[in-house]
DNA sequence: CTTGATTAGTTCCATGTCGTACTATATAGT
DNA sequence: ACTATATAGTACGACATGGAACTAATCAAG
């Protein structure tokens, strides 16, 4: 029983460092986003350069794992700032299709070169130590 | 040039990947979780815990990397829960102390076993003990 | 001791996210 | 064809979180 807890601990632990990682990466790359644009909302970007645009909003929420309102809260700020487009879907009634404008590709690429330069930045100079003792305290 | 551009979508796309495990550890934490409590706020029960009760909110809310405003909110709700008692700094007449109660250590503990069940049941017992001996090696 | 700067905590407002309920359209069973 | 069920998207309310501004108390400099 006690074995098992051990176990439990051990990979509750894990996961508890994955998060700690996931949140000082997320935050590089939410101070180096211009105001107003989340990190989600690049997300949606990313995606939709990696995987292809055209795609219906609803698959878009189940593969970034949120939910439809969430993404239908997103998709409405990107569309304010021109970085997508969506039109009806012509062979379903229901259905909307997202598409990429030139200004949200150009936009994606940006920023990660801005968020790569953070990165390049810590890594380049001895602020890595600093950031491991950050987590540690 | 170009190969700097490779490393760095290299880099992105390992936070990247980090990101999903994290979106996908913290939803299964939040569904083992009772109503109304949410992972930030167990995340903070298992701080107290492990670093050890009697601190000021200001420093759980820089160890814990969020602003100070969201960790009033938070120890409002796990006051209110009976999860931690916060009482004045007998030495600063600015700071607060924040406490578990045994019903804060219990419901931790509690919660723990009830997520590693969850992960026992997705990935199984065998997969689980072989993870734990590797995150300790 | 007095004044300026710093720190702890709170409050107000804006935003991202989720849950529930709703409408409109599509699909299946008969 | 008709009805029942399922799906896509939206509206509304609730909550977590961050930024800016504020109060109270401590510390530092003279």
């Amino acid at each position: 029983m006690s074995e098992e807890n051990t176990i439990a601990a051990e990979v509750f632990g894990f996961f508890t460092e994955i998060g700690i990682i996931n949140q000082l990466s997320t935050a590089m790359l939410a101070k180096s986003l211009p105001e107003g644009v989340h990190p989600s909302h690049f997300s949606i970007l990313n995606h939709l350069v990696r995987m292809g645009d055209g795609k219906p909003p609803v698959r878009i929420a189940s593969a970034m794992q949120v939910t439809k309102n969430t993404m239908t809260h997103s998709l409405k700020v990107l569309q304010d700032r021109g970085y997508i487009t969506v039109a009806p879907d012509p062979n379903d009634g229901r259905g909307k299709l997202v598409y990429l404008t030139e200004a949200g590709r150009t936009f994606r690429e940006q920023a990660i070169l801005n968020v790569s330069a953070v990165f390049g930045h810590i890594i380049g100079q001895d602020q890595l130590a600093s950031c491991a003792v950050s987590t540690m305290t």
